[in-house]
Order: structure tokens, then C-alpha cells, then sequence
DNA sequence: ATATCGATTATCT
DNA sequence: GATAATCGATATG
């Protein structure tokens, strides 16, 4: 008998962060998310990202220069950049680049792997059908709420670290085909093109399942 | 299927 | 006091 195999799942090093937005923001594409607590495993792949660039960059939080919010931004590569935003929600991000550059990126949506219960829950949704599961992780506010991420308990923990409980890994995924179109939400430097998605993944957010455009 | 709108608060001017 | 890297509900074709 052959024991059952689990994907090994292989964090993440500081190197991979130390790189520009743009670079790291393609190459996240495929990796996996993960939380890990005393009885949850969540996982899920990352299928669409946005880059923020640290320098030139008008629609980034580090625009105005250092302030006690966005100092992750400021600091060493491979941290969670966790803010609040319109009074509801949180976003993830991990900052990029070496100190001193506050280069970032935005995590847009997720494919759920592991722990769907647990994060419907999260969520408060039920998943009944296959296009439930766009519910859960499809959006920047929508997958912080499923890993449950606030400020208060992820903001600068290290993401290439599994025993914060929050980390980024790989397991040999490589998409098939990546896509590049302008940023969602921003009204500055809004027709850059710094938004990555795994073309054709009906869990990137704004994809309109059932119609084929 | 697309458009518009209200909610709700940390953060900065 | 104004703003915001969003979401979900409602309205309309």
C-alpha cells in the first residue's frame, strides 16, 4: 500500500520578495496562500495579483512617504502589508523589494484548495454549488475575510516564515497563460498595467461565470 | 447582465 | 472633515 501523498507545499524565501513589484507580482501567480492553526489548514492558489510600485506610483499607499500605516511597505521583503479600507474591509499584501523601497503587492483573488468548510464559514456564505466557491475567495476584502486576516493580527508578519500562521509556498504549479490589464478600484495612475491574472481562471475576480464574453 | 448606491471607520489633511 | 487598492443589495433592461 502506498501512503496516501499530500502536495508538499514549499515556503516562499526573502529573495523572492527582494525583486520589483512587477516581477514578483507575475511570479506569485500559481503560488499558494496558506493559514495554518492548531486544528485548520487553509490553503489556495494565488490567481490574481496587482503590483504597487514603492517609487513613481501615484495609486500606492507609500505615495505620500512613510506613516505608521503602511511602514511594512518601508520595510525587509516577504512581510503581510495588512490594511483597513472602507470601514469593512481588510487587504494582504506583501511588501517587496529591499528595506527602504516600499515596493508591494495586492493579493485580488484566490482558487480555495484546502478548508473550503472552514472559510464559507469565515465568510458567512453556504457553498452550495461549484460557482459558490467564487463567494469565498474571488476579491481582495472577500479573501482576507476567508483566511480571517485583520490588521491586528497579521500586519508585518513574515510570509516567508510557516510558523506565523500565515504563509506563501509553492508546490510546481506553473500556469498556463498569464494576462496583464489596468488596476481595479484606483482613480490614480489608473490605466498602468499592473494587474496579473491567470488567464481564463473563473476565480479571478470580476469573471463572469456562465457567459463566455 | 450591467449600473448605481449605501455602509462604515481607520487614517491622513 | 474627506477619503478610500470593496462588497452586497437593489434596480432596471
Amino acid at each position: 500500500m502506498r501512503p496516501p501523498r499530500t502536495t508538499s507545499i514549499r515556503p516562499l524565501t526573502r529573495d523572492f520578495f527582494e525583486r520589483k513589484p512587477r516581477r514578483v507580482a507575475r511570479e506569485l501567480l500559481g503560488k499558494i496562500l496558506v493559514r495554518e492553526e492548531k486544528h485548520n489548514r487553509l490553503t489556495a492558489r494565488i490567481v490574481e495579483v496587482e503590483a504597487y510600485l514603492g517609487a513613481n506610483d501615484p495609486a500606492a499607499h507609500s505615495a505620500a512617504g512613510q506613516t505608521l500605516r503602511n511602514a511594512v511597505l518601508f520595510g525587509p521583503p516577504g512581510h503581510a502589508y495588512i490594511y483597513f479600507i472602507y470601514g469593512n474591509h481588510y487587504c494582504l499584501n506583501v511588501s517587496c523589494e529591499p528595506a527602504g523601497q516600499a515596493g508591494g503587492v495586492l493579493f485580488r483573488a484566490l482558487e480555495p484548495i484546502e478548508g473550503i468548510e472552514v472559510m464559507a464559514r469565515a465568510r458567512g456564505v453556504a457553498v452550495a454549488t461549484e460557482r459558490d466557491l467564487r463567494k469565498l475567495t474571488s476579491g481582495p476584502g472577500r479573501l482576507a475575510e476567508a483566511f480571517g486576516i485583520t490588521r491586528a493580527r497579521d500586519n508585518g508578519v513574515d510570509l516567508t516564515w510557516p510558523r506565523s500562521g500565515l504563509w506563501i509556498g509553492q508546490d510546481g504549479f506553473k500556469p498556463r497563460s498569464i494576462r496583464i490589464t489596468p488596476r481595479i478600484g484606483i482613480t490614480k495612475a489608473a490605466d498602468e498595467l499592473l494587474r496579473y491574472i491567470i488567464d481564463g481562471n473563473p476565480f479571478v475576480s470580476g469573471t463572469k461565470l456562465g457567459s463566455k464574453s
